[in-house]
DNA sequence: ACCGCCTTGTTTAATTCTTGACAAACTTTG
DNA sequence: CAAAGTTTGTCAAGAATTAAACAAGGCGGT
């Protein structure tokens, strides 16, 4: 792929145009013009436009877009046409929640194993995983080989897990743990979920909006 | 506040600011510089302190920022000197992990209600809450005056109540349903959260990292 | 109390991101 | 089959954001 470099903003964007197109598609839409698809995003068709060509023309004059297609398309440059092996740590209640709440298949991922150092937990079932004690981890990693995990663990048992990890093979977290993960490895991609930035954020809103 | 308008990027900024302070103050600092703050936060010295210039002047030359000082301003800022009340529709899975999870008082919310639609979860309790039917909101609103909610609930739901819920007096959602919820009223804010759209972009940097 | 060092607040410059504009090309209709 | 109407891809202009630069002012050591 000879993408020179796609700016942040547009990476950011692109699961929504995913979310977007896919309600299109639930909705029986076959075609869509960049015009109608801002309307409905609350962008501007330019951006639109200009953002899909990052990657490539997708579109065709005169017609617009065909949905399935380029869902597919923004799929595939999301890599959402495979999926990567990923284990949870931590089976507390916001493990517990994510690991029944997300629809891993459909992101590019296959959660694949829990773990909890709390032995009271260990043992018992979440959907159709069994959560294991993190003693556990190395082997499972030996054996199946996960790429990704996602951190629901304290800071400090996050901070030393982590090197643990990457050394097993984990090369993405998800991290959700109250600080932001910084990882020196190149190849190692991190995202940090902040849920209490963003109420913060809600708590700015409220409080400058009537001024 | 004579701020004629803040940019969206710099308040993104502001709760990891906060955050960070808060580490900060913990470890024992008393001053920090933007040179240093910079160089913790990944971020340039220049930017934290024009940041800082939109909403006043904070530091002293030659000093830097007091931390302890610098937190309780931009708190301040954040709205998080008071606490407004809020309730949370859906005790499932995430709604409970939400509940138990966030530290509500911190970020500038009250928790005082928790409703759901399923019977079977009608009156279980969750941390100091019990759960409520949702036939029960209205009375609760009149009498408790919430002003902000949490949306963990379907999307057909959540479509159908958010009308209803600003009639009764809601004027923010944190919306973690599977759409992006948009509010015609002027003051009303809105924060989406889309995890789903967080972990995509996360398949996306493994699968583009290494080519 | 003075001098040198450090750091802020602010101005200016550079970069990045977004929007507008338009030719080329496809679709649809008559 | 041709003409009218759309819509894309792309280029260029305009905003917005970020970074660099620097004067002014306070701190700390002597």
């Amino acid at each position: 792929m000879a993408k020179s470099a796609i700016s942040n903003s547009v990476i950011r964007r692109l699961p929504r145009y995913y979310r977007f197109l896919g309600d299109l598609e639930a909705n029986g839409y076959v075609r869509i013009s960049s015009r109608e698809l801002a309307e409905k995003m609350g962008l501007t068709a330019s951006q639109i436009r200009q953002d899909f060509n990052c990657f490539g023309e997708f579109g065709q004059q005169g017609y617009g877009y065909n949905v399935t297609g380029l869902k597919a398309e923004i799929g595939k440059i999301l890599g959402l046409d495979k999926q990567t092996p990923m284990i949870l740590l931590g089976a507390g209640n916001l493990g517990r929640a994510l690991a029944s709440h997300i629809d891993f298949r459909n992101r590019g991922f296959d959660l694949i194993g829990v773990f909890d150092a709390n032995p009271e937990l260990v043992g018992k079932r979440i959907g159709e995983l069994t959560v294991m004690s993190v003693a556990d981890i190395e082997g499972f990693c030996k054996e199946h080989k996960p790429e990704a995990a996602i951190l629901c663990i304290p800071r400090e048992a996050a901070e030393k897990e982590v090197d643990r990890l990457i050394s097993y093979g984990i090369r993405a977290f998800w991290n959700f743990t109250h600080y932001d993960l910084r990882v020196t490895h190149k190849d190692v991609a991190v995202e940090n979920v902040h849920l209490g930035d963003s109420l913060t954020t809600l708590s700015y809103c409220i409080n400058t909006s009537d001024e």
